[in-house]
Formats: structure tokens, C-alpha cells, sequence
DNA sequence: ATACAGTCTACAGTAACTATAGGTTCAAGG
DNA sequence: CCTTGAACCTATAGTTACTGTAGACTGTAT
């Protein structure tokens, strides 16, 4: 069974809303999808995929350029090894610190949930946590190459 | 030591840029700080500490309201237990879901990464990896799909 | 046949920055 | 002191990544 699927539909399957489905194909992170008779895009499962793909990313904190970038080695198996190589090394090491910082925000949000089971909040370090610049690449905080 | 920094040293010991400091001032996430003879603002460790938290929780892909709701519970460790309860919980519950889709695309980026060295080109399932549903609670809008 | 929900394009609005313009402050060198 | 230039000030415009609205068209269920 070949499901086509309306946009509407798509929205509902991936947790997008119809209008960023919209807005991706136009600035090109989707391929043009076929029309119906009637102009209504219909869609296939590998574009639902892709857009569960770009959703989740996107909630990761990845930004857009992040995902082409992403996208581009899925689409390209043919790109060059380092290129590739490049592409994946340098999300990595994004990932890696996204990792570790959210493991430290979870290991204090649990004390704090585990201290509230006790009846009261002794004091938060939330803020502690996360003001914490044990994790960040360099001394003079330079911003992740992800954003130019 | 109760060093009181311009929003320049700011900038660079917490990676923010100076209109971004400015642009939180106006939005009420930071307080306002004191002022210089000449109208320049004057920071302090602690805000500094605020600052540092908001830039990495925003990394982290939390929205600006998520981290007002995170201060609130450092700002006030008084508040009602549960309201704090609440909020911990929430946040953990989406921190969890991140860790493990972090954790999946960094697999699947240390598997290509691995091929890459043996000289052959990856084949790349980071648009399977991050396209998975699976890590989705509110999957009743999930389309049906043969899964064994 | 007729509702009416879903889709279309085009465009305006929002969140969270980021950059620019045009002026002021401040610390360091002459 | 006086200058000079980097850092600061306010105000405003631009950018990214959506999100919402208007007004017209399509598809389907009674």
C-alpha cells in the first residue's frame, strides 16, 4: 500500500504543524511533494521521516543550518569521506556537550524533586547547575561553530 | 570578592553577547542592574551565574519561558512545594526524551564516523535514527506503521 | 446538493535574538 | 589636561524560524 497522505494528515503523524511544513518546503528542507488533481500536496512516508527527522533536531536545539547539514549526508552517500566525516565530527562534539549538560540539569532536577518529596525545596542549585561553565570548549567561551 | 563588571566582561565570561544581555534586561529575565556615574551598567557575580544558566538552557533548546519557570524555583525556595514539584517534573520528563535522542543520533554519527576510517563511504540512517517516533509519549497522532 | 472540514496562496505577526546608527563615557597615552 | 579609541548608551531595523489570518478553492460525507 503506497499511503499518500494529505498535508493535514503528515502534520498529525509528525507533531509539525501544517504551516512549517509549508515554510520548509519553501526555503527547501523538503523536496516539492506530488499534487493531487485538486493542487493539495500529497506526501509518502520517506517525507514523513524526513520530518520527524527535522522536528526532532530542531527540538534538540539544533538550528536549521545544523540539519542540511545533517540531511546532507543521508542524501549524499556518494559526498566525499572527509566531507562527510567533517559533517559528522563537528555535531558530535555539539552533541557531546549537549549530552553533558543535560545530564548535570537532570541529576539536579531529580535531588530537587527527590528533596520536594520530603516536604520542602532546602535550596535549589538549578542555576548552579547550568551557570557551570565546567563544560564549555574554551576559556574564552566561543560560540558552537553551528552558528557562523 | 564583589568584583562589579561592565556588560562588556559579562559578555565574554559568559559567552552572551552585550545585546543579548541588554535584550534579557528589557524582557524582566535579568534584573536591573546598578548603574555608573555616566549611565553604564554595573554587574555583579550573581548575574553573571543568571546569565551563564539562560545561555546554556537555551543551548539546550528550552524557550525562554521554561527558564523563567526554572529561576522562579531558585528565586524561591519558599514557593509551595508541589508548584516546584511540578515544574521539576515537567522539565525532567523533557530532558529525559532528549538524552535518549541525543544519545541515538550520537551512536549512529560514531558508527559513520567509524566507517569513514575504514576508508568506505558510511551509509547514513540519521534522518532513521532522529525520525523515530518511538521516544514520543503523545503518540496517538503517530500514523500506523508495521513494526515487528 | 449542500455543508463543512481541509487545503491553497499570500502576507502579517511573534520570539529570540543580532546588527546598525548616532551619540556618550572612560581609561590610557601624549 | 587633552585627545583618542574602545566600550558603552538608546533606539530601531533586520534575521531566523516559525505561527496566525484572510479569502478562495477542494474533497467528502450526508
Amino acid at each position: 500500500m503506497s499511503n499518500e497522505l494529505t498535508i493535514g494528515r503528515v502534520a498529525k503523524g509528525t507533531g509539525c504543524n501544517v504551516q512549517t511544513i509549508r515554510y520548509y518546503e519553501q526555503i527547501g528542507l523538503l523536496p516539492l511533494p506530488r499534487r493531487s488533481e485538486g493542487n493539495q500536496r500529497l506526501y509518502d512516508d520517506s517525507a514523513v521521516q524526513r520530518l520527524s527527522f527535522i522536528r526532532h533536531a530542531r527540538e534538540l536545539g539544533f538550528p536549521l543550518q545544523a540539519i542540511r547539514d545533517l540531511i546532507s549526508l543521508a542524501d549524499r552517500p556518494d559526498k566525499s569521506c572527509e566531507a562527510a566525516d567533517a559533517i559528522a565530527r563537528e555535531q558530535l562534539e555539539d552533541i557531546g556537550k549537549r549530552l553533558q549538560r543535560l545530564q548535570a540539569l537532570r541529576s539536579e532536577l531529580e535531588r530537587m524533586v527527590e528533596q520536594c518529596k520530603g516536604g520542602r525545596i532546602a535550596d535549589c542549585r538549578v542555576i548552579e547547575t547550568l551557570g557551570d561553565h565546567s563544560l564549555c570548549e574554551t576559556d574564552d567561551h566561543v560560540l558552537p561553530k553551528v552558528r557562523p
